[in-house]
RNA sequence: GGUGCCUUAGCUCAGAUGGUAGAGCAAUGGACUGAAAAUCCAUGUGUCCCUGGUUCGAUCCCUGGAGGCACCA
């Protein structure tokens, strides 16, 4: 892997260091090592820790951690302000642009699959979300069920309709948001290109046994109740509703506000969900051929020590 | 020590007049283009505690044993 960063530095493009893997894997620390032998910074790719305040129950870095290397995208949003995979993708182009004039080797880290992909390939020109029209979506699913919103999309969209998984209120949603705005069909405008970037990608994800990463998760969680995860949680508790909140752990402790289930519980249940994450992130990561799987005991190291001057 | 009940999937348990078995939870696999820590889909072979017997055939009946629980001493 450290040959591939240096082969590449004989193009003129400047490269990014994309470093992925499950949650609890230890992406952060690695990145942080990393962007110190490289001096560089760190663009976070976490859908979580931008939030500045869910830093504890997003296992966001430290400040310890933040003062070691320069991060963006950690903690730079309110869960008030609209953000997701769109704006992160601009927002984060933008960012790169800038840092790579300083250096042109610079650090993506994190877990949200769906932001890197972003990022490295681009969306189609489709739509953002539009809050108006996903409230009357939304409540033509409750109101009417998931039914209405399959005929809607059948009738405006078969093409689409054949290819969706049309239990999935989210997805059909998404698609008739896109017609309702455009009045095209969602999947003509769902071209599935690849955007070209001015930068050259060594997409890295750290690969650790099963049974260790969960012992790194349950530990994690444990400790994450120490640092004060009750406390944060419970001044985000009027806001459970916005989209931020939907988030492992955070859910969990409401329940147990609520008087729902005991902390106990609700620990056990954070640990079993953070498992489940994990795995729906390795599912992602599984079928990106051009991932490059690192052992962070060994190949990690010798990567650091690789670019360490 | 005696009597009774129990022993089936990782866990809690169901079940078949004897034709080798099934639910919930857990777990695992998968999908993924502006909600993505979200959302959705799929997947159940396990010495039916061990041993010997009856039987064409036993996890189910009978013998003996082991472990657990309860009660009596």
């Amino acid at each position: 892997v450290a040959e591939m960063i240096s082969m590449n530095d004989r193009s003129q493009k400047p490269q990014l260091i994309v470093i992925s893997g499950p949650t609890g894997s230890g992406k952060t620390s690695l990145s942080i090592r990393l962007a110190q032998a490289l001096n560089c910074s760190i663009l976070s790719a976490d859908s979580r820790q931008v939030f500045e305040e869910m830093r504890i129950g997003s296992a966001a870095p430290g400040e310890t951690q933040l003062k070691q290397a320069h991060h963006y995208f950690i903690g730079s949003k309110s869960i008030h302000d609209p953000f997701n995979a769109g704006i992160f993708e601009q927002e984060a182009l933008e960012t790169l642009a800038t840092l790579f004039k300083e250096n042109p080797i610079q650090i993506v880290c994190g877990g949200t699959g769906l932001y890197i992909d972003a990022l490295l390939n681009g969306f189609d020109e489709l739509p953002e979300s539009d809050p108006k029209i996903r409230q009357e979506l939304d409540s033509i699913f409750t109101h009417s069920g998931l039914e209405a919103l399959q005929i809607e999309l059948q009738n405006l969209d078969p093409v689409y309709y054949a290819q969706v998984d049309i239990h999935n209120p989210q997805r059909l949603m998404r698609a008739l948001e896109v017609i309702r705005k455009t009045g095209l069909p969602y999947s003509s405008l769902r071209k599935k290109k690849t955007a070209e970037r001015d930068f050259q990608v060594v997409y890295l994800a750290i690969d650790l046994a099963r049974e260790t990463l969960y012992a790194n998760i349950n530990a994690r969680t444990e400790k994450m109740i120490e640092q004060g995860w009750l406390k944060e949680a419970e001044e985000l508790y009027p806001h459970r509703k916005l989209n931020a909140l939907q988030t492992v752990g955070y859910k969990e402790l409401f329940a147990y506000f609520d008087g729902e289930i005991s902390l106990d519980r609700a620990i056990e249940l954070i640990q079993q969900n953070t498992r489940r994450y994990a795995k729906r992130q390795l599912t992602w990561l599984r079928n990106k051929q051009e991932i490059h799987w690192i052992n962070p005991q060994t190949e990690a190291e010798s990567l650091i020590k690789q670019f360490d001057f």
